[in-house]
DNA sequence: AACACGCATTAACAAATGACATAGAGGACC
DNA sequence: GGTCCTCTATGTCATTTGTTAATGCGTGTT
């Protein structure tokens, strides 16, 4: 039942870089199989070394870490087409844990075939390289937005970059997308308390620009939401998907 | 007169991984010089798409996100061994600007000869990998350490770091190591204002954890130090030089 | 000597954010 | 129907952090 990488409905978005045919099928015989998940069910754990590292087909999540205080970060969320566990790849150790929020569908891989990629297919080692380079800027984004930005700007970057993503992802639909995530997930990942979050949430909706309510992310004007973010617009670039 | 790989003084610290003599020979074809440049000035900026890909040899410096308000987040500093440019390399474009604190002098590399390392020497591109992991990890740690640490904490576990890392690299004596720095870059770094970074230094200083002054940290109890960071310490692990 | 400049320091006050408490809506379970 | 639970929402107050301004100290320049 496992989807093969031919059919494999992620490679169409427009998100992600073209695949020769030849890399489809090197991907086809690294894939081990799928697996499906439960909310709530963690795919990865900090300090593990996982013998498996997987694509996301279906579903979200997020990767997060945990301080001794009990207090989380959330460094960010799990899209479909995301590889998970590069750090276990590649450096025989996660910093961090990843979880499925909705109930996912995952692709899964041999890490003790990774190396292979590495000595046997060149393009698709430096593709694992970029996954790792784009999440670097990602995280340097992030940073900045959680060092830098006010709460009411955090958040609408927040949204932008989500409704960006979704969007190269074909997942908008008249301006909304699902974002099955609780406030306290968002407030995690931006530094912020719950109740602070809260209130962010409800200025942004009184200003009209943006409004996240029963798990759906409605953005009237994604330029003004970048705005207030102070955030330059873009189009987002392609990536490969692994 | 640029230093030979062979003679390269980094790469008998304790810091880094072991190397082979052909991937020393293959360092030194890969090597197209040395550059040697003074406090302030940039090595890579934001945006750019440089030719040439750097590995700090002497000195320090610093990457830097620059928002269009004006704020910047120091994402972190540069110590000598560090490679610089592997966005560039990967991505084509820097997300972030690097420049140098004190006098630098970098190994100096051709960004075209980059892909042949992925096709001639799968072990060293797979350093490169594990060198943007590292990179993500750290982030990603920095990134919790703003979003959920106090002023006192972040400023401790920030010490903390940076005495491990100068103590693997051998730069500490008397437990004492120059951080050439202003209050002003590691406020940017923790996302502090600089006054309130003046007076969390004060209170470091007048619980006896840690004094920065004049350029050189001192830190009594690292024990102690790392416990008010909330921070498990652990040996640093080694890393590739490249 | 006089001055300007960058940086560290400190005080006084302002603003952003966090903590606590409470309430309501909805779902799961008995 | 009741009870418990999670999540969202809102008000009040406490704390942290930011802002502005002033001072001092060293260094380099005129």
């Amino acid at each position: 039942m496992a989807t093969k990488c031919t059919n494999c409905p992620l490679r169409r978005r427009e998100l992600f870089t073209e695949m020769s045919k030849e890399d489809v099928g090197f991907m086809e015989r690294f894939k081990v199989g799928e697996m499906v998940i439960d909310p709530g069910t963690p795919i990865l754990m900090e300090g593990s070394n996982s013998p498996q590292l997987y694509t996301a087909l279906h579903g979200m999540g997020l990767r997060q870490k945990t301080l001794s205080t009990g207090q989380r970060q959330v460094l960010n969320f799990v899209f479909p087409g995301d590889f998970v566990g590069l750090q276990a790849g590649v450096l025989g150790e996660m910093s961090h844990s990843v979880e499925a929020t909705t109930r996912m569908t995952l692709c899964v891989f041999d890490r003790s075939e990774f190396w292979n990629f590495f000595k046997h297919n060149p393009e698709r080692a430096f593709d694992v390289t970029w996954l790792a380079a784009v999440e670097e800027r990602l995280l340097g984004e992030s940073l900045t937005t959680v060092g830098q930005r006010t709460a009411l700007e955090a958040t609408a970057w927040a949204f932008v970059r989500i409704y960006q993503r979704a969007d190269a992802l074909g997942m908008v639909q008249n301006q909304s997308l699902r974002f099955p995530f609780k406030q306290r997930d968002l407030a995690d990942a931006l530094g912020l308390s719950l109740v602070h979050m809260n209130k962010t949430l409800k200025r942004l909706r009184d200003r009209q620009l943006a409004n996240w309510s029963d798990g759906v992310l409605h953005v009237a004007d994604l330029k003004e939401l970048a705005e207030t973010a102070n955030f330059e617009l873009e189009a987002p670039a392609k990536r490969p998907l692994f």
